[in-house]
DNA sequence: CGAATAGTTAAGCAATGAATTAACTATCCG
DNA sequence: CGGATAGTTAATTCATTGCTTAACTATTCG
């Protein structure tokens, strides 16, 4: 939970999993799409691998990447919607706020 | 958007948050709830707000704080509803991934 | 085997984040 | 007005993040 919100608070790592949204991609064909070096790429990877919101499976030499499938769905969908309750077109006089001091 | 995924990589944010999430509060009371300094806690509550995820409200000497209703629905949720498009009871089956290359 | 490609680990450095104390502003109330 | 309470701003310090280059491991293929 810790771990997946410090994961996603980089933009480049919320990046890479909008890419990997779009099917698996090796660790190169990552590096591709971004500017910094190899060895950052490979710290944002172990990041959001140790996040449990991504997972690695070696083929050969290359080290191809993949969602996780319910991981942010189980964390931070499930998170935001317990804050969240919102369940039909955002009705906002349904929400009134708790006065806590009355 | 940026701001938002930042204001919650902290755990004592988010906690806030859920605190918040009960109704408003002023800052002292906040205070109350945390072991760390007020300034400390000022910061956080600067941080929120400029995610738009709290709002402030000073009444006299008080400055009470309360959640802006449907931010999170808005930035994080709706961010991870794109990534996870999970509408129903989570099949598994439903979700087999996209192999890039054959 | 040995060179080439793919990726990770290690070490070093700049920048950011987060906490503290001290000082300041704002509001209430006697 | 002036003291007390509530909170923010400023300055400083310290730990963490995130990047880079260099070196290392793993795998393919001639």
């Amino acid at each position: 939970m810790e771990k997946v919100f410090e994961a996603l608070a980089s933009t480049a790592r919320r990046k890479i999993l909008a890419y990997l949204n779009q099917g698996e991609l090796s660790a190169g064909e990552i590096a591709e799409r971004f500017d910094f070096s190899k060895p950052a790429l490979s710290g944002h990877l172990r990041i959001l691998e140790q996040a449990g919101l991504i997972a690695r499976e070696r083929r050969g030499q290359f080290v191809y990447f993949h969602l996780v499938p319910d991981r942010l769905a189980n964390t931070v969908f499930a998170w935001a919607a317990e804050l969240c309750p919102v369940a039909g077109p955002l009705k906002r006089e349904s929400r009134a706020r708790v006065r806590s001091k009355t």
